[in-house]
DNA sequence: GGGGGATGATTGCATTCACAACCATATGCC
DNA sequence: GGCATATGGTTGTGAATGCAATCATCCCCC
């Protein structure tokens, strides 16, 4: 339309598919992560990463994961693990065990309250997020929403496996 | 398979797809950002917030934005966006410009150096997400994630427009 | 079996962010 | 006009995170 200046043209590059859907992630993860952090709130439950690790640790069979394993599950970095672990342990949803196999490992084991916890936010947790993403999109897009996300993922860890 | 201990029953419910696709969204952005965090490191470039608010500004002709806005684009807390802006104002990408027509409002106004410093980095950031969507990802897939994810965020914003 | 490098986890430190309280200005109502 | 309330933005404060350094243990190889 109107006459743009000179420099425009070197921003033209960023009118760019991949640019814009980088940009998405991060604008629906941050509705998405705010909104549920205030429902969880309202409900006495706890945050989003104590929520994170409690799923992970009660999915498992033995209700346990090494440290280092939990960190990378949830992408985050070991020493906010450490903290966070810290912090869910004073609550006394999990407890440090020491790995006979390994001694310089540690188990992070989901305690009979953390599992009560997961238990009771369950339900509201899951219809919560019913409203903020089922209500957006039909069965087939949630399935296809996450298949993509997953495939970025993966592809990303996989690089990081060997840096270019 | 194996049987399961009682108390499994009520996690049964976090099988949910709603819950898969929000866990597979706060991973694959977490990836994403710590990918795309280190290569603008490499690049001796800012990190992604500013590229964020950088970029907002660039695309807009005026080259300026409201303080309030830009918060509400970039997902923050306008304290957040205030000691961010402090940030960026200190390296000199922005200015703050008080507007005349509401006293109370400041224009975050790109300067010169900020307009520089976006042209130096995007070829490359587009070049890196390139990288980490696109390879992941076909033409029509990114498109699709995109529409997706704006949904999500779209939806999520019109609800807490109207709470409850 | 002993030294060198890799790995599991924690700590000190700096940074970033949100919430709540606050000030200045604007707007509605009488 | 003048008070009440809402809005734009900043500041004080506390919580959460990552990086780099550190310590303990493991593993490989000579």
């Amino acid at each position: 339309m109107a006459p743009k200046t000179a420099g425009d043209q070197s921003l033209r590059t960023l009118d760019d598919p991949n640019v814009e859907a980088f940009g998405m992630l991060i604008e629906a993860h941050n509705e998405l992560a705010n909104a549920t952090t205030r429902r969880l709130a309202e409900l006495d439950a706890p945050p989003i990463p104590w929520v994170g690790v409690l799923i992970r640790l009660a999915r498992n069979p033995e209700r346990r994961l090494r440290m280092t394993e939990l960190a990378r599950e949830m992408t985050m970095s070991t020493s906010g693990l450490t903290r966070l672990i810290d912090r869910i342990e004073a609550a006394g949803h999990v407890e440090r065990e020491r790995c006979p196999e390994d001694r310089r490992g540690l188990w992070a084991v989901l305690t009979p309250s953390g599992f009560d916890a997961v238990a009771a936010l369950a339900p509201q947790h899951v219809a919560d997020l019913g409203e903020l993403v089922g209500e957006a999109l039909d069965d087939r897009e949630v399935e296809e929403l996450t298949d993509l996300l997953r495939r970025v993922r993966d592809h990303i860890r996989g690089m990081s496996d060997s840096p270019g």
